[in-house]
Order: C-alpha cells, then structure tokens, then sequence
RNA sequence: UGCCCCGUGGUGUAACGGCAGCACGACUGACUCUGGAUCAGUUAGUCUAGGUUCAAAUCCUGGCGGGGCAGCCA
C-alpha cells in the first residue's frame, strides 16, 4: 500500500522501476553473511533460507533497526526464502504493546512493495505445534504464513512470549539430563561467583542438586511458590571457561510481573540466551543474523540448541557490525530519554532517528532502502556520513516529487508597469525529470512574493540573483528588472522591491535571444496559501553524540536550533490540495512532506525533509572565510 | 590485563594468492528557465615489522591501534 496518495499509475511506475534496481543491484552485491548463507545452501546444510529481524518492542525501530530489516529480508529475497518477525519479548518490565504496534508499523512500511510478499506472520493466537521426535522427545515447531498464505485470515507477528511453554519443556529436559540446576543463591551472590575476566569463577553450592529435586523446585518456581529474586535456573556449563557466557548462565528467573503478551500466566521468564536460540529453532530459521555484541554469546547460543536432542537442523548465529550514523544516536534508552524529557515531540518526531520518524519527515522507504544496501554489511565499526543517507533522499525523490514554488521568508515585490488587479495563469512543469508528470498552472499578478534571499541591494561577488537595476527571471512568468527599494526608515531594512517586467518575455523568455544569469521562484501575494512550514537540522551539533568526553552527557550537545518554525509561509495555492504525506520539491528550496499528523484538509503544515544542494551557500562560506 | 572480534582514500564498502575497484564527499569544468538535476574530469587508500611465495590487502608470526564481554537486560 502506497503510504502517500499518489495517483495509481505513478506508484506503478516507481515499483517497476524500483524493481529494476533491486535486481540490478542484488546481482552484484555480496557479503560474508550472504556468502555463508549461499555455502549453506551450495552444501545442502539448510534447504531454503528462512530469517527473523526479533526486535524486543521496547523502543521505536531507528535507522539501525532498518539495516537489520534490509539484511534480513533481503537475504531472504535474494535466496528465494521468507523472513519472520519476531517480538522478542520475554522481559515483562520493560515492554509494551504501543511498541509491537509500532514496530509492525514500521517493518512493514519499510519493505512494502519490495519484500511484502515473504514477511512471514503467523496466525492469530496460534502457538507451536508438538509432535514427538524419534527419540521419543517432544518437538516445537511453528511455522509461519506468507501473505500468499493467509487467505483473509487474521495475522500477527510471533512473538517469544508465545514459546514460554515449549521453553519450559526445553528446560524440564535440560534439567532431566543434568545440564541445569535450581539456585537459590542471591544475585549478588552470583555476581560475586561469576569470578572476573581473567579469574575462574565458584561453582554454586547448589550445583549438585539431584534431577528430581530441580525438577520439584523448579515446577513450583513456575507456580508461583517463591518470591523475585529467590532462586534461578541455571545450566550446568563451567565456571571456569574464559567465556564468562559459558559460567552456568542463568535461564530463568522469577518476576511476578504482568506481561503484555501472556499476561499473569507465567511468573517466571526465560533469559535471552536460552530463549532467543531456541526460539529461531522453533520457527525453524536457518540464519539467525544480529549485532556483533553477540559473537561471545554464540558459544551458548550453541550449547542449548546442542545440549537438546533436537530434531530439525539448528540455525546458526552469525553477527555483523551495527550501524552509526553521524549527528545522530541510535540508543534506545537515550532515544528514549529525549522522548520522556521532552527535548522532541515524540518518537516519530522528524528530526528522530527513528523510522516512523524518518517517514513522518518525509523520507521514502526505497530511500532507506537504497542506503542500506549502499553501506554494505561486515563486522567492523562503522560510522556512515549522514549525507549519504541524505543523498539518496534526495536521489530518490528527485526522480518522482513533483516540483512546486513556495517561498519561506517572504520578500514582498511590485512590478509597477504590470496592471492592477490583472490576473494570468502560467503553465509550470511538474516535474523536469518526469514529462510523464504533466504540468499545472500557477497564477500571476502585479505583487509577488519572493524569498529574501533571493535579494541583496548590495550584491555580494558573484551573486546572480536580484538586486537593484539587474535582470532576472520569475520561473515560469517573466523577466523582471529592479527598479529601487522601499525601506523600514527606523530599521533600514528592505520592506520591499519594486521592479518593472518585460511582457515580450511572457513565459520566462526573451524573444530578442538575451539570457539572465538567475531564475528565482515566487508566488502570487493575491492568490499565496499562507501557512507553516517547519525547518529541520541535526538533533546534535557533534559528529558523535554517542561519545561524548568524561563527565558530559550526550544532552550537552542537542542542536538548539534543531527545528524552526515559520508561520507564515506563502505557498502556491496548488499546494492547498497537498495530501497528508504528500512530498513535494519547493523549487531551489529543497524537499518538503505534508505533515500527517499536523495537516487539515485545504490547511497542509509541511516538514522539510532535506534540502537541495547548495552550491551557492558553499560559495559564499569560501567568500566569508 | 582473561576471552572474542576488527584494522583498505575524508566516510562506507569491494577485491577470496595475480592490474587496489565502486559509492558518497571534496575540487575543476561543461550544460541548465531550479546556483537543483545531468555530463566530463581531478583528488585521495591496503596500521606496522618480519616471514612464506614468481607474486601478499589477501596466508603465517610479532607489534601497534580500535571495539566487544563479568544484568536475574536484549
């Protein structure tokens, strides 16, 4: 589904296009992952490939959420298999619902129209399924439905929480062949046990604890017989292995919370570690890709899934480096932080990182994707120039918004010689990358508005634009010449220009061949459409707001001038018509979005998602420096 | 300083023992009814010291540098 209300044809043609360029560029483009995942399937370890983006909704999904998301799913295009999602959500204190909803949200925005059709959800309420395996154990397994699939019926995202059952059946198993035990020491305790990174740690006092007495304790942790805190499930591993991972990490704990998903049935949850493998297992993913933070996790990732008879083929973990942008911060909890302090108006706030963000700014899905794609994926640290993002929103809706006149900060203009109270209408192209885009037509009268930067009394260097007694053209309309200025007397500044027009050059050209060195955009003060347009730059002014020196906070470095606000805009009246999340370019100015939230009918409030290059700003900083 | 991972132009990423390439940026110029777009060109790189080899960014060893790991978070 089109997140804007293009016409039909038009959306046609970007997907067909799009689809081009994802061909194209999937033919070439490889990494180690996919080189694995292609090895997988070359020796017949796994027979398709299925993936899983499991974010944990506690948090909205930022730009380093959306490489995740392009890797997974597009690993899964590329190899003709199918990516689940997967809220991993077995830490009742920290999630919620409003999250799930978003994350669904913003997954789906993100891929649709390009790999839609192998998000893979499961029925409604459905859990996995059991069977017996050959050696008599239990099996889970849940697979999922393709959107070809689900014929109508309802569908959700699997969810972690769903597995908590089979989890503990896995458990019950563990402890049966003695690879997990019930503790009762304290976590401090078990802190102080752990021993440190270069000294072993101490085996638990309740490590020999017989089958049957874990078995006991920890059905009745499950009931609900102890307190938070009171005991834990631990597997059996070493205390002594230089993997602090591997020192019988604990499975479980007992926290008698309400959950969002299971509500008041379990009061005991499952740590990451032993859920997330087992989880992938139960879905039956083949490549269970994530951040590099887990690589020293992957010892334990495998000794669960080994430590089991299972009897499917057992996903392996692999991880690549996660994405830094610069000017931004992708943590959750500081993202977080500047939602719940107020610093931003929430967390799709346009100048967040994060998707919903990006998109309520303007930014388009295929943009994100095209960047993903471009910055590749290995596992060393990486910080992405935020231009580059920047470059393909610019690249993609260069090709497909199309272009109207909207001046920011008003310069009111009289073109004395033009009649009084004449009106004429000018054809304007739509879009020049796009015929197919049509044109429209754009009023004209004797008092135009135009940006006041598009003109200085006393010309600096090779400025082109307007200035008394020189020649430029209004866009579409004509060739007018400054005639003089009339100024604020208290202030000296220029409330006004006057100039005089040629009408030989109806249209914007000069029959006698004569060429202006400037074309300024303007709008007709008889027929502008007033109304807000907001600003945006980058939320910090350091390249690393994530590093900030000893004793600073990342606070310390919010942009005070991360937004601005212009209320009194003059737009072109077309644009009364802008739909909620239209994009548009304003001519010179750069790309700007309709607001979905902020936008009434016949009243759009537009967000600038980018601006254009500048080639003259850089001009002018090498002539000020 | 225990274990694990990683070092290629300013940034990101290729090259899988055989010509160090691509993209963004920066800089020139052309063109232009958007100082946009487009087009042409320039700039700039294998952390380091040894070793193996006809040949090393690639394999081996040491050094240096960066990152990760000691939640009953994920």
């Amino acid at each position: 589904m089109p997140d804007d209300k293009r016409s039909q044809d038009s959306a046609t043609r970007d997907q067909s296009l799009q689809g081009q360029q994802d061909q194209e560029q999937q033919a070439e483009r490889t990494d180690f992952l996919r080189e694995i995942v292609q090895q997988d399937l070359a020796s017949g370890r796994v027979k398709s490939v299925v993936t899983r983006f499991p974010p944990e909704p506690n948090g909205y999904l930022h730009i380093g959420h959306a490489k995740s998301i392009c890797l997974n799913f597009g690993i899964a295009k590329q190899f003709g298999g199918r990516c689940n999602l997967r809220m991993d959500d077995t830490n009742p204190t920290k999630e919620d619902v409003e999250y799930v909803d978003s994350i669904t949200t913003d997954v789906k925005w993100l891929i649709d129209g390009w790999a839609d059709d192998l998000l893979t959800l499961k029925p409604a309420g459905a859990t996995p399924g059991v069977s017996k395996t050959s050696a008599g154990e239990d099996d889970f397994y849940l697979p999922g439905l393709l959107p070809a699939d689900t014929a109508g019926q309802a569908v959700e995202p699997f969810y972690a929480s769903d597995y908590f059952e089979p989890l503990y059946n896995y458990a019950l198993e563990l402890i049966r062949k003695g690879k997990a035990f019930v503790c009762d020491h304290t976590a401090e305790e078990v802190d102080a046990m752990r021993g440190s990174t270069d000294t072993p740690g101490t085996e638990s006092h309740y490590r020999g604890r017989s089958v049957e007495e874990n078995l006991d304790l920890f059905e009745r942790m499950r009931a609900g017989e102890f307190p938070d805190g009171a005991r834990t499930l631990r597997a059996k591993i070493d205390m002594s292995a230089p993997n602090i991972w591997l020192r019988d990490p604990i499975m479980y704990r007992i926290r008698h919370a309400s959950h969002h998903h299971t509500g008041d049935t379990w009061c005991i949850y499952p740590m990451y570690d032993f859920a997330h493998g087992l989880s992938d297992y139960v879905e039956g993913i083949t490549h269970s890709i994530c951040t590099l933070e887990f690589e020293v996790h992957r010892p334990l990732y495998d000794w669960f899934l080994d430590a089991l008879d299972l009897a499917r083929v057992h996903p392996i973990q692999r991880e690549f480096a996660r994405l830094n942008v610069s000017y931004t911060i992708m943590s959750k909890r500081r993202l977080l932080r500047l939602v719940q302090e107020g610093k931003v108006r929430g967390w799709d706030d346009p100048r967040m990182p994060t998707i919903s963000g990006m998109r309520r700014r303007g930014y388009p899905a295929e943009a994100i994707r095209a960047f993903c794609d471009r910055i590749g994926v290995a596992k060393r640290e990486n910080t992405v120039e935020l231009g580059l993002l920047e470059y393909f929103v610019r690249d993609d809706l260069n090709k497909r918004a199309p272009r109207a006149m909207a001046v920011l900060r008003p310069l009111k203009v009289v073109i004395d010689n033009y009649p009084d109270g004449q009106t004429e209408e000018f054809e304007a192209v739509n879009n020049p990358e796009d015929p197919s885009a049509g044109t429209r037509k754009v009023p004209f009268s004797k008092v135009v508005y135009i940006e006041q930067d598009d003109f200085r009394e006393v010309p600096p260097p090779k400025y082109h634009r307007l200035s008394p007694g020189v020649e430029v053209r209004l866009r579409a309309a004509y060739l007018i010449t400054c005639t003089g200025v009339v100024k604020n007397p208290a202030t000296g500044e220029v409330v006004e220009v006057h100039a005089t027009y040629d009408p030989a050059t109806r249209g914007g050209d000069a029959p006698d061949g004569r060429k202006v060195k400037s074309t300024i955009h303007w709008v007709s003060a008889a027929h502008a459409l007033s109304t807000e347009v907001r600003l945006y730059d980058v939320l910090f002014t350091v390249e690393s707001p994530d590093n900030v020196p000893e004793g600073g906070d990342f606070m310390d470095t919010l942009n005070p001038e991360s937004i601005e606000v212009l209320a009194d805009c003059k737009l072109e009246p077309s644009l009364a018509a802008a739909a909620p999340g239209a994009r548009y370019q304003f001519e010179r100015l750069g790309y700007f979005c309709a607001d979905p939230e902020d936008s009434k009918p016949g009243a759009p409030v537009f967000n600038r998602t980018v601006t254009l290059k500048d080639t003259w700003a850089k001009i002018e900083k090498k002539g000020a420096s």
